[in-house]
DNA sequence: AGCACGCCGACT
DNA sequence: GTCGGCGTGCTC
């Protein structure tokens, strides 16, 4: 009995987005298993085209009405027996790329790595009877007690609030008679500094059984961890106790590095496999193949959101308002979608955790598709908002920062390191004339100048052209002064403030990971503060006004979130000032309730159409092809159609429209998409004009694209 | 994407 | 009468 498999195609063209049916040869067919990857050959047999096989089926089992009536080619070549393909990976790309209105292989470029031979070899060869090491269960500390515990054994969802400080995170302690040591769990300790109100959750009895014992990574107490990456780790734990899988993806590498020595404490490393944009081909097809084996917690940034980990029984996302889980390449899926996609296929449970609330996450909150989960009886950072200092010659230190602010961040640098946030990074955003005040311009190509260290010739920013003998061309005047204030002229500043304190700048150019915990004074920008065991003394949040003058949708959420996660890295009950704010957010931030804001905000947003209220799509392309589009989609959408107005890009002549529509309406006005972008490509175009070029696509498009929100 | 099929102008 | 133009459509 001859067998047939059906493939997926690796193709970009939307025209070839469905399943194709080839024979197998008899010489293949044991091999021929859903996942594997074949050559097969399409339309007029010389040309080939790589396909994974989904499934297989006897021929006889096709039925001739829904199946294809014609000659079936045949598979041309298996390239390798290893199945990359997960069944549950295939369903999750096939509902990605639909609801995105994409192309399912341009989904499995991003969950599959290219192939690799050794990995596949030594994936072969492996000891079928190895058992791996099992896993402690650990409490999850820091909520009420089995909170947290309960919601994955559940398969449940919920908005979990971060504990908002670094916790020192301890590995299970040896058990060598498991009956006598009802002490000591897997101990994190929520309150290092303050002992007063120690979480109760934190002394458990131990967990009766023992497997090999976990070795601690570093310090023989502990490590110290921020206190997000405690409780994934925790709640991995807790999953792979039952044997089950959890994926864990945050938002860079960093995250990673962190989230990895919180598991190296609880977990047996060969349990833990990463997916992440610094790996080589050959480690992410080995973390690939491991995932499938057995159960494992699969941590990384976006593409560990589609780790085939075997016994699918968390997923869980830290900080999902972070921009970079915004995929940057085709169907532009968001990891945050992506995750909720997979949990309703597996039923696995989710945990989106951070500290600042996205207004996507609030919207779940709010129709009560996730629940709402807080610290229990943990210290939160003691905000304290201080009134608009602004100064014509506002970089003069003083001034930046009131005198409260300046008398605790003295006192308490005395004690351990402060951090200060800055919100731009080298010397300032620009320079001016010092006579006249008109900004600083290249010569060459019109960008604007900066001064990359004290004192040095300007430079554009754009271009890199030294700009040396500048003059203003308004009034001929030959000297510049900076305006704004980057972290080196901070970190200048507070170096004469401070004589014999020392200070570390860290910016997007000079990473650092952690600083000792001594006394200091860290200037970061937003998002590159070190980590520091046990905390910062003080936290200083400089310059929120002018983060939060920039333009765009996301703005405010963007900033609650990089001042939460930077109040959360000094110690418990540590003083943390925001600097020249005032109104909800200044008052949400000393409540510690950074979910207000995301409820007000999204209240605006319903009002107005804007998303995540709702969904988006922009449709560019052709007059002709775009507003037929937004025809074909008849009354689906809500609010105006913005647009079309004409744009450049990628060719002139060439417009957009972005339409709204209720999430309930998405799978439709997805799939219609689809079909007029698969109708629109079959049909060339010819360019206006008489000569003919290679044609942009008729008509593109794109769901969920912020994009054009960014300057509304 | 490629490549075959199909219906209108100048050629051995 | 046909050779070939590239518009149109399909790929198991």
């Amino acid at each position: 009995m001859a067998t047939v498999a059906r493939v997926v195609l690796d193709s970009p063209l939307p025209q070839l987005d469905r399943l194709f049916d080839y024979r197998v040869p008899a010489e293949f067919e044991d091999d021929c298993v859903p996942g594997v990857r074949v050559k097969v050959p399409l339309r007029s047999g010389a040309r080939m085209t790589d396909a994974y096989v989904v499934e297989v089926v006897p021929d006889d089992a096709l039925s001739p009405e829904h199946d294809f009536p014609g000659e079936l080619s045949v598979i041309e070549e298996l390239v390798s027996p290893v199945p990359v393909l997960a069944p549950e990976v295939w369903r999750l790309a096939r509902a990605v790329a639909d609801r995105a209105a994409g192309v399912a292989s341009d989904v499995l470029r991003l969950a599959v790595p290219t192939r690799q031979v050794r990995p596949e070899k030594a994936w072969l060869e492996r000891d079928p009877e190895h058992v791996p090491p099992a896993v402690e269960a650990v409490p999850v500390t820091g909520y009420a007690d089995g909170a947290l515990e309960a919601v994955i054994d559940a398969g449940g969802r919920a908005a979990v609030s971060a504990v908002p400080h670094p916790v020192l995170l301890a590995a299970p302690a040896p058990a060598p008679t498991p009956a006598t040591a009802p002490n000591v769990g897997a101990d994190v300790d929520v309150d290092a500094d303050a002992g007063a109100d120690a979480d109760p959750t934190a002394d458990g009895p131990a967990p009766a059984d023992g497997g090999p014992q976990p070795v601690a990574a570093d310090a023989p107490d502990g490590v110290w961890v921020p206190g997000w990456a405690a409780t994934l780790a925790q709640a991995a734990a807790h999953t792979l106790a039952g044997e089950r899988s959890a994926v864990l993806a945050v938002p860079d590498f960093r995250d990673v590095a962190d989230l990895e020595r919180a598991l190296h404490v609880l977990v047996p490393p060969e349990r833990v496999v990463r997916f992440d944009a610094k790996q080589t081909n050959g480690q992410r097809a080995r973390a690939l193949l491991t995932a499938r084996t057995h159960p494992v917690v699969a941590i990384g940034s976006r593409a560990a959101v589609y780790a085939p980990a075997a016994e699918l029984g968390l997923i869980a996302l830290w900080d999902d308002g972070d921009p970079s889980f915004a995929e940057q390449r085709a169907p532009y899926v968001h990891t945050r979608d992506v995750a909720l996609v997979r949990t309703a296929q597996s039923g696995a449970a989710l945990l989106m955790l951070s500290h600042a609330r996205s207004t996507d996450v609030q919207r779940l909150v709010e129709l009560g598709w996730l629940q709402e989960l807080t610290p229990h009886r943990v210290r939160v950072p003691k905000v304290v908002p201080t009134a608009h200092q602004t100064n014509a010659d506002g970089y003069a230190a003083q001034a930046r920062i009131p005198s409260s602010a300046w008398r605790a961040a003295r006192e308490a640098s005395r004690e351990g390191p402060v951090l200060v946030q800055v919100s731009n990074p080298g010397f300032g955003t620009g320079l001016v004339c010092s006579e006249c005040g008109e900004r600083a311009h290249c010569r060459v190509c019109g960008g604007p100048l900066g001064s990359p260290h004290a004192g040095s010739t300007p430079q554009c920013r754009f271009c890199g052209s030294l700009a040396a003998g500048y003059r203003c061309p308004t009034c001929g005047n030959g000297t510049l002064k900076p305006v704004g204030q980057g972290a080196q002229r901070t970190a200048d500043e507070l170096g004469r403030a401070f004589p014999n304190t020392r200070i570390v700048v860290a910016d997007g150019s000079r990473p650092i990971d952690e600083v000792p915990a001594r006394p200091a004074v860290v200037v970061a920008t937003r998002g590159a503060e070190p980590d520091v065991a046990g905390g910062y003394a003080c936290v200083l949040l400089l310059d929120g006004e002018r983060m939060l003058a920039r333009e765009g949708l996301r703005v405010q959420e963007d900033v609650l979130r990089v001042w939460a996660n930077a109040a959360a890295k000094g110690a418990p009950g540590a003083p943390v000032y925001l600097v020249g704010i005032g109104g909800k957010l200044a008052n949400a931030m000393a409540l510690w309730r950074l979910d207000l804001p995301a409820h007000d905000e999204l209240t605006d947003r319903r009002e107005l159409f804007f998303p995540p209220a709702v969904r988006v799509a922009t449709l560019t392309g052709t007059d002709e092809a775009v507003t037929g589009a937004v025809e074909a989609l008849g009354d689906a959408p809500v609010g105006p159609v913005l647009g079309p107005v004409p744009v450049e890009d990628p060719t002139p002549g060439t417009v957009r429209a972005i339409v709204r529509f209720p999430y309930g309406h998405g799978a439709e006005v997805a799939a219609t998409l689809k079909a007029e972008v698969i109708r629109r490509s079959s049909t060339r175009r010819v360019v206006a004009g008489g000569t003919k070029r290679r044609a942009a696509p008729a008509l593109r498009v794109r769901m969920d694209d912020a994009e054009p929100f960014s300057e509304v």
